[in-house]
This record gives C-alpha cells, sequence and structure tokens, in this order.
DNA sequence: ACGGACTGAGAAAACGCTTTCTCATAATTC
DNA sequence: GAATTATGAGAAAGCGTTTTCTCAGTCCGT
C-alpha cells in the first residue's frame, strides 16, 4: 500500500497541487481552453513539464466518450490480404491521431461475433473483416456494432459503409485471359465454401460459362492456404484442366510450388492464375498472373469512411467497389499445343 | 438531447433498476461476487440478458486500473518479421483474454518514443520493437514504459525482459558455410546503419573475419527492404564478391530479382543469403538459403515475458536468446571455379 | 429472550478526467 | 460612485464501473 503510492502514476491533481491551481484548470489549459489567464496558464504548464504529466487516455476516455480507437477484426493475420489492410487502416488512422486494436478470430467463424462486440465497445468504430459470417448473423449484429464498416461484405438493414472488391469482375478477366490463350478447359480451386469473397468469386464465374457455353470449367475444393494450393496439385493434375484458376495468391503459390514438385511445368504444361496480388506474387516462379487489388489502399479508404462516420453521426454510406486490375506475368502461357 | 438519450447504451444502471437492486449488486453479479442471494443473483442476470447489458470496458478499466490491452511498437508493418511478432503475440495474448494495440513509427525513430508513450498509456504493457532508437534515448525511456518486454534490444538500468535473436551466430553460419563452399571473396549488404541488429550482424562478422583471417570481407550500404537489395545489385556485381550475406530475407530477394535482371545467375556466379526466413524464402528462385529465426514463437513468448510481468509486479527478467538455425537452400552454391 | 456473530445489500467513495454551474473579482458604463 | 457586465477560476457533477464502508436483518448460543 504504502508502496504502490509512492510509485502512483502522477495525475491531474498534483498538477493542480504544484502549481497551487484547481484540476480544472489544469484541464482547461491542457485542452487549450482560452478562458484561463495567460499567467496562470504558463505556471500550469510548467508544473506539467515539471511532473512531466500526461493525461490518462482511460481517465479522458471515460469523460468524452471516445477512445481516439478503432477496431479491425480479421479472420486470419497471417494473410498477407489482411496484413495489407490492417497496415493501410493503421497508417491513415495514425494520421488522423487514431489507433488501432486487433482482433484475429483465427477463421472461427463463432468467434467473430463475440470479438467484434468485445471489440467495438472498447472502441470507437469497427472494421470488420468477417467473410465466414452467416449474411443473417452479420445482420443480427450490424446495428450493435455502428459505427462500423464493412470489408467485402454488405448488410440490407444498416447502412454500414461496405468496402468491396470486385472478385467477380476479376475472375472473369483472369478467365478470359486464359481464354485469349487458347485455353478450353479450365479449372477453378475454391476457396473455402462459406467465405463471402468466394461467393463472388463463384457468381462472376457463372456469368463467365453463360458467356463461352464452350468452356469447360471444373470446380475443384481448394481453400485459402498456400497449403490447400500444395496439397490440391494432385487434383489439379488428374482434372486434365490445362487452366487453372486459384481462389487467391496463397493458394496459387502453393499449387506452383506443388506442381513443381510432381514435374508439371508452369505455364508449358498448366497455366496458373492468382488473385490479390500480394507483395510476393511478382517474384514466384515463375512470376503469377494475377488481379490486382489496391489493398493497402482500400484499407485507407476504410478509415476514410471510419472517420465520416465517426465525425458526422449522418452516414455517407458510400459502398465503394474496387476493381481488381488484371496483372500479366510468366504464370500463364499459351495452351500446350 | 433528447435523441441522444434514447439512442444511449443501456448501462449498470438499466439493470439494477429493472432487478430492482442497486448497482452495486449488478456489479457484483457481473463479477461472480457470491456473496448475493442466489435469487436475486439470477434476477439481476435475467435482467442483464434481457436488456442485452455488456459492461462498459472503459468503465471498468478506470475501475480496475487495467486495460487488459497491450501496446506493441513497430517500426514498419509491412516488414514480415514485424507481421510474424505481432501475429505471435496476438495470438498468445488472446488466448488469455488480452488484446492488442498497434503503433507503427514508420521507421521515424523520432516518433518511436512519443507513440511508446501513447501506446503504454493506454494499455497495461507494452512490446517495444524500437531498431532505431538510440541507446541512451531507450535507456531514458525504459522505466517510464514498465512493464515492457524488448525485442532485439536491452537495457541496463531496467531489468525489462528482452527477447532477442542471435544474428551474430546466424550471420557467422552463414558465412562459415559460403566458406565451406568455397567462397573466399564476401560481401555484407548491411541493413540501416542505425540499426541495433544490425549492429549485432557486425559483431558476429568481426569474429568472422578474425577467425578467417584470409577471407575478404566487404561492407556495403544496403537498406532494409526488397527495394534496397534491388538497387544493391550493381554494387553488388561491381564489388566482385562471389557470395554475399545480404541483411534480410527481404533485401536478399531484392537482390536476387535485380541479379536476375543484370544477367547475373545464382548461385552460379553469385551465391546469395538471407536472413530470418520470412515465410516466402523458400519460394523465391532459387529458393533462398537463410538462417531461420522462429518469429512467430518470438512474438508469442513476447506476451509470455509480458504476461509474467503484469501479474506478479516481481520481474523474472529472462533474457532469452533466440538461435537461427541455418537453413540451406539453392540461392548458395560451390564457388565459380 | 437477549446480545454477539453473520449475511447480504444499499450508500458512497474511488478511479482520472472534462465540463457545466456558480460566484468572486475586475472592468466597464452612466 | 453605484450599478452592470465581463472575465476567470473553483466547486461540483458527471462518465460507468468496482469496492469499501455501513448497517439492517438473521441466526445462533446460552
Amino acid at each position: 500500500m504504502g508502496r504502490r503510492s509512492t510509485t502512483r502514476r502522477i495525475g491531474i491533481a498534483d498538477v493542480a497541487l504544484l502549481a497551487g491551481v484547481s484540476h480544472a484548470t489544469v484541464s482547461r489549459v491542457m485542452n487549450g481552453n482560452f478562458t484561463v489567464d495567460a499567467t496562470i496558464a504558463e505556471r500550469v504548464r510548467a508544473a506539467a513539464v515539471e511532473l512531466n504529466y500526461q493525461p490518462n487516455p482511460v481517465g479522458r476516455s471515460l469523460a468524452l466518450g471516445k477512445t481516439d480507437t478503432i477496431g479491425i477484426v480479421v479472420p486470419d493475420l497471417s494473410n498477407p490480404t489482411f496484413q495489407a489492410i490492417l497496415r493501410g487502416l493503421s497508417m491513415a488512422a495514425a494520421q488522423d491521431g487514431y489507433r488501432v486494436l486487433i482482433a484475429d478470430s483465427s477463421e472461427v467463424s463463432s468467434e467473430e461475433a463475440i470479438l467484434a462486440g468485445e471489440a467495438r465497445r472498447r472502441c470507437d468504430g469497427l472494421v470488420l473483416c468477417a467473410p465466414r459470417m452467416s449474411d443473417a448473423e452479420l445482420e443480427e449484429l450490424a446495428p450493435s456494432l455502428h459505427p462500423m464498416v464493412l470489408i467485402n461484405r454488405s448488410t440490407e438493414s444498416t447502412q454500414a459503409p461496405s468496402l468491396m472488391v470486385d472478385y467477380g469482375q476479376g475472375i472473369q478477366e483472369l478467365a478470359e485471359h486464359l481464354v485469349s490463350l487458347g485455353h478450353t478447359r479450365l479449372a477453378f480451386l475454391a476457396g473455402p465454401a462459406r467465405s463471402a469473397s468466394n461467393g463472388m468469386r463463384l457468381n462472376g464465374l457463372e456469368k463467365f460459362s453463360a458467356a463461352h457455353p464452350d468452356i469447360e470449367l471444373q470446380m475443384l475444393e481448394g481453400g485459402s492456404s498456400f497449403e490447400a494450393g500444395h496439397e490440391a496439385a494432385d487434383k489439379v493434375i488428374a482434372s486434365g484442366a490445362t487452366a487453372v484458376l486459384a481462389f487467391n495468391d496463397l493458394v496459387a503459390m502453393g499449387l506452383l510450388s506443388g506442381l513443381h514438385e510432381k514435374g508439371v511445368r508452369v505455364p508449358e504444361d498448366i497455366s496458373v492464375t492468382g488473385f490479390d496480388d500480394i507483395p510476393f506474387a511478382r517474384y514466384t516462379t515463375p512470376p503469377l498472373t494475377t488481379a490486382a487489388v489496391p489493398i493497402t489502399e482500400l484499407g485507407q479508404q476504410a478509415w476514410h469512411s471510419m472517420r465520416a462516420l465517426i465525425q458526422q453521426a449522418e452516414t455517407p454510406a458510400t459502398p465503394s467497389t474496387f476493381q481488381p486490375q488484371l496483372e500479366v506475368r510468366g504464370s500463364t502461357g499459351p495452351v500446350k499445343g
């Protein structure tokens, strides 16, 4: 007890005592309220620096009703895509004096709801990347999470801004690219079944198939990780497809590695495409043809939407969509003649 | 005003009112204090679920003097090494019900101190990755940041636990490996001049040189990024070295790419080594020989040290060192004969 | 049946700050 | 010079919890 009081962090009261004013005045000075006499203000400031006083953020938060912190929930922090979103978000938020609290749901969709709620309560807003959560649950949760911005999801009920990547369009472009190279037997190495973005890709591919009834397109079960791609090599070879659209770059890279081990040449024997254009996609062997998503920028945009939401209670609710850009590299080539 | 009161989040008072008890009792029930009658407790719990009451964490934090949050400051969130530390830390902390707040100093060392202080005040502890901060500044800052665990740094004054990677040992092993392949003209593509971990590497290389007076070892200015490595290609070629030790995997990968563009073959013409063994190091062309650091595990360990620090005021102060492990892959080979 | 030891819950203080309310004192006006 | 208005700072009321303090009401032994 005695010990503890010695170590106690210095608070507004200590400054007030030293400066010989009330703590209200100290607060006024610290917050740049000009209704305080210049002489006294200076005295307070001097006392503050002498004691190296720094306002306790928790006390401030309670009084002000804001934490200057936003939360982000991601399904997997080891995924470069979410790392990039986090980075873009964090950097942009920092410029406005906000910090970010992270919550990794480890791909466990049942955790997403709880984590989201917890994070939200600690923060002024929430950026939600919850690809596995069901639409129903998201819809139910949304109101209690406001202000919130969604990544690659949208809700009916709330007007939460949502930032979407047009995966459907991107995958169509990739497929068209393969067709232009002469491929007629394609395979899609799908992502997690319940993933929202996988659904968007499937929609895109449906449109593609409708436009190209002559092109064969097989659906192969995959996943979202490097390992999933690696393990799918046999399946891909067995499919007889000459070109495969992987769920994302990670899967594509795993597949590249798996195919290499089996002695299958890319792109001579099989062409492979990824999705996302993660930083390392251009350095694989061969460099990966992919659909580039300006993902860091998306993270940045997420902050801007969030900021708008926090500042004005009125929601602009701009559901902006990011168009992926076809990035042709070495992993795709003319069909084996 | 009227509006606002309608929207107000429900608090402990609402539950108390509905259950017909004092808010103190609600608090007791919520915190599993058993000195409350079972009947009443049940009534309170019912009221809580009916109102969907969730205690306000800020209020709790103020009362309890803890936030259940730890901060981490990293110099660059786009660096896979820090991403991995963050991930290991975040996952481990989550298991104990802690969250992590991130602060990215964007490699600006002057920001590190401020960010660290800010983050620390909002959290129960701080994990500090501040490679650019001067020893003096770190020493001065340390006391005010406690509890804190350091990554790849150490202090004299405080007994802050520090988790170190033995870069000196690792780089020596890499150099020895190159020598064993017959190389006699080596170059070190250094990291940022003021980086602490770069210093450790230099110390290791000094020892190496002392043990191998016959081996030529040039020092080349580099950096810590992919781009730095890429740009250094010309310099490396001009140096006449047959093997180059890059500061880290990122630099090595950039160099690989740069050398490839110039038509220099790796490892036939020049051998290249990295450091860290980031996830993609094994998938470069050729796969990168490197010194593997169990970096996610280090993040985990950082949490364990932090937890010990938070729980018992007494510090175990275990300055643990992680030994990198030589990972020989395709980017190194016998010297050109 | 009466005093002492328990139980259990409300009242109130504490956490560290911001902000409204209030009221001296000083500055202005007629 | 008295009345009015600025000006500026302290007192106090929050913000939403936890926790100590207090004190009714019970239960027990004698």
